[in-house]
DNA sequence: CTCTTGATCTTCT
DNA sequence: GAAGATCAAGAGC
């Protein structure tokens, strides 16, 4: 008898195009979520996001165009990528129409592609900390500065959209001090692959 | 389990 | 000079 997987890995949805993010950024986070995003076929389904925007004290365009960010100001559809603490790599999604310096943070994975690459790049074996955060996740698939500014819809990068409806939660955002009120962080409530919990 | 700390890039004061 | 869209390791409970 053939082995039944536990988890079957979901089917990849419609690729999706650069004019996906051409609307609301909390549109598009939370239609992220549930969404499949590889890197040279490596990565998994996105499980935890975040909206920023140039009108709120908490974005990295909130004071305007600067060397780092400037790809924020730009037409949507496009990689943002910065260091975080001199250390580590975070990616966001640019969305909106240019100027709305709007961009979705990804901040954590459901590994299904590319484990072994995964757990090579991050020298850890536990599938649920390999993604399960925004400095986790570009470690895991390979994601610096070298992808800033890349088109979300070519390769090296891939996005498929979800097949079936999932229900997002909302929570306000990790890691900031500033419009800490915003609702503005989407996720699957209950996943064991996030950065941290929703509280109920 | 929670709390503290070091890693050291980019921007802002 | 300080803070920040973070993470991992170590101490303490």
């Amino acid at each position: 008898m053939a082995p039944v997987s536990k988890t079957p890995t979901p089917r990849l949805g419609k690729a999706l195009k650069r004019s996906f993010f051409d609307r609301d950024v909390r549109e598009v986070a939370r239609d992220l979520i549930g969404a499949t995003m590889l890197v040279d076929g490596v990565g998994g389904v996105i499980v935890e996001v975040e909206a920023y925007h140039h009108t709120e004290p908490a974005a990295h365009s909130y004071n305007g165009p600067t060397p780092r960010n400037q790809i924020m100001f730009g037409p949507p559809g496009f990689a943002y990528v910065y260091r975080s603490y001199g250390i580590h790599w975070c990616v966001n999604f640019v969305c909106e129409a240019a100027g709305s310096a709007a961009a979705v943070l990804i901040r954590a994975l459901e590994p299904t592609h590319g484990l072994a690459a995964m757990r090579r790049r991050r020298h850890l074996q536990e599938v649920h900390a390999l993604c399960s955060g925004p400095g986790k996740l570009t470690e895991a698939l390979g994601i610096t500065i070298a992808h800033n500014t890349l088109p979300l819809d070519r390769p090296p990068i891939a996005l498929h959209a979800r097949t079936e409806d999932v229900e997002v939660a909302t929570g306000i955002r990790i890691g900031i001090t500033k419009a800490v009120e915003l609702p503005w962080r989407y996720g699957v409530r209950g996943s064991k692959f996030l950065s941290k919990p929703f509280p109920r």
